[in-house]
DNA sequence: TTAGCTGCAAAACGTTTGCTTCCCG
DNA sequence: CGGGAAGCAAACGTTTTGCAGCTAA
């Protein structure tokens, strides 16, 4: 099998840009409160996939003018246009992440929580044929990879494969 | 590209026995009291995928001596135990589905919240794949497709990509 | 006999919302 | 100025849990 397609890490760099998120916000025409920049540069500066809790950590840190409540409104304000993304990767709570960084799935390290994204074309293109074999035309898919990293002998207990609480990543 | 593998419904016959979840309760030791055996019975007896509250409406229409916390802690029980998996469709609530008839994934219609079961060795394998060449034993994963009926010309509206309340199959 | 199950009601959890005040455009 | 946004706290819907009594093994 060729999975040559796959890219280890297509984001882990393109954050620099605080503003990034803002500028977003005000091309499709947000009003740009103090709170919503500053959640707004929160997300900007996160490479990783924080929950709610965390972005409002975050956010408090920065300026202490904040209520969770907002924190909430504006992820989903943003979810819904477009500009975030909401994963569960299992763990009770909602994790977000920017979707402009280019399309890409994830796996879960089962030991530590850890996030890593990847890309893979090949998949794109079967979930697309999968779903027209199946007489439907495809919106949205979701592929989650859970793994632990492969050391050459076969040691360690099982494990969950969907961790009820607590990640490593973001949260 | 190639999907033959593909079987539109691997399951959809496979429940005529109403004692299924029943038997292998027994089997891995489990203290079979008479609500145990009730909620197996609606478990095994489900051809969707019900959430717990649904559960807990079969299991009333079959005996009123059930209490949902009971349907709550049993349905966690099994699934610990791996006789159920948890499913997250987008709506809230957790849905269940008996482990027992296969690997499969789900295909769900966005727009009646209908659930296509349907497997594919092919992904399979390229999930393997991809877990492999990034360094990781993939240990589970999943795999999640949301489409509408595929219609010849492109009419309708957008709509949802994850649907945040309410399915149709099973609840 | 007793470890483990049940029911009930209360609590926990993440998330949303009503209302009033505030502020961006 | 006007309409949307923020803060607070209360409400929400799902799921878990403490406790007292019950039951399968």
């Amino acid at each position: 099998m060729d999975t040559r397609t796959d890219t280890p890490h297509p984001a882990e760099h393109d954050k620099p840009d605080p503003l990034r998120i803002e500028r977003l916000c005000i091309e499709r025409g947000l009003k740009m409160t103090g709170q919503r920049r500053l959640i707004a540069r929160v997300l900007s500066e996160a490479m990783d996939h924080p929950d709610v809790e965390e972005l409002y950590r975050r956010a408090l840190a920065l300026d202490a003018r904040v209520s969770i409540a907002t924190v909430y409104r504006t992820v989903r304000l943003l979810e819904e246009k477009g500009i975030l993304e909401r994963h569960d990767f299992g763990g009770g709570r909602a994790r977000y992440e920017a979707t402009d960084h280019g399309h890409h799935y994830h796996l879960i390290d089962i030991e530590t929580g850890k996030v890593i994204e990847f890309a893979d074309e090949q998949h794109e293109a079967l979930a697309k044929a999968i779903a027209a074999r199946l007489g439907f035309q495809l919106v949205g898919h979701r592929l989650e990879l859970f793994g632990r990293k492969a050391s050459p002998e076969g040691a360690g207990g099982p494990g969950r494969r969907t961790p009820r609480r607590r990640g490593g990543d973001g949260a």
